[in-house]
DNA sequence: ATGGTCGCAGAGCGA
């Protein structure tokens, strides 16, 4: 007999403000488990409630205030909660937890990095280089059947990218962004789900930004949240989906949840 | 055309 397990990952751009976003996602899709970034809120004033009724009753929380954070809301019991600051600079952008059955998820909001691609002139893209770097390290060690994922801020193929030739230049798809996630999934053998199953001359996208008048008209998307896996969860990935639909909805995040499901 | 829009807080910054 298998069993089903769907895990979804989500930038929700403040949890708060769109609560009832969450619960029409969850009550249409279902997840055992939704992996949420930029919570945007300490983990007092989480919005527990809405989710333990709707039967998320384990919840890794690891908010912050005003910027970051991010939780983990599962249907499935989770143990060994762990709360990263790879940086020691009080940012929430990790969480962790086991499932029963052993699996990891961990979940991740690397730094967006700001606008001029160079450290020197912008210590925030210095800051999401060395994040990078951090999880390289820690990568190395993963060897249990592990998930990872969420918002990566980075966009690393051509079709990625609505122009791979206007955005060269661009934080989320410059050269050495890319290099540096090339080398984060490479020590760990991660699989890109999303192009496990969608071939790369396909286009595909999990962010439009909120300044175009028509996001859908203009479709100038970047695919900056993904989902890896060990390659010992590949043969377990059954399917995985990008709910572009979630963009159109009434008070939108900018991102879209995109959703794997594990036949194991 | 170098703008545009969000959320957090309660001005301006980060995204």
């Amino acid at each position: 007999m298998t069993q089903k397990i769907q895990i979804a990952s989500w930038n929700i751009n403040s949890i708060r403000a769109r609560i009832e976003l969450v619960e029409k996602f969850l009550i249409e899709y279902q997840p055992d488990i939704l992996c949420l970034q930029e919570t945007k809120v300490v983990d007092d004033l989480f919005p527990s409630a809405p989710f333990r009724m709707l039967g998320y009753n384990h919840q890794a929380l690891h908010g912050q205030p005003m910027h970051h954070g991010v939780a983990i809301l599962s249907k499935l019991p989770l143990r060994d909660i762990r709360r990263h600051d790879w940086q020691q600079n009080g940012e929430a952008r990790h969480v962790g937890a086991s499932l029963a059955n052993g699996m990891r998820v961990e979940n991740v909001y690397v730094p967006a990095g700001g606008d001029i691609p160079d450290a020197e002139e912008n210590p925030k893209f210095g800051q999401k280089l060395n994040f990078i770097n951090q999880m390289i390290a820690w990568s190395q060690d993963v060897e249990t059947p592990t998930i990872l994922t969420g918002d990566f801020n980075i966009a690393p193929l051509e079709h990625d990218v609505w122009s791979h030739k206007q955005l060269a230049n661009v934080v989320s798809h410059t050269q050495i962004e890319i290099d540096l996630l090339n080398k984060l999934q490479g020590t760990g053998n991660w699989v890109d789900l999303a192009r496990h199953f969608t071939p790369a001359e396909e286009k595909l996208y999990t962010w439009w930004s909120y300044r175009a008048r028509d996001y859908a008209a203009s479709n100038r998307g970047r695919r900056l949240d993904h989902m890896w896996v060990t390659p010992n969860l590949l043969e377990k990935a059954a399917s995985h989906q990008v709910h572009v639909t979630c963009r159109g909805w009434a008070k939108p995040s900018d991102h879209v949840p995109i959703v794997t499901t594990f036949s194991l």
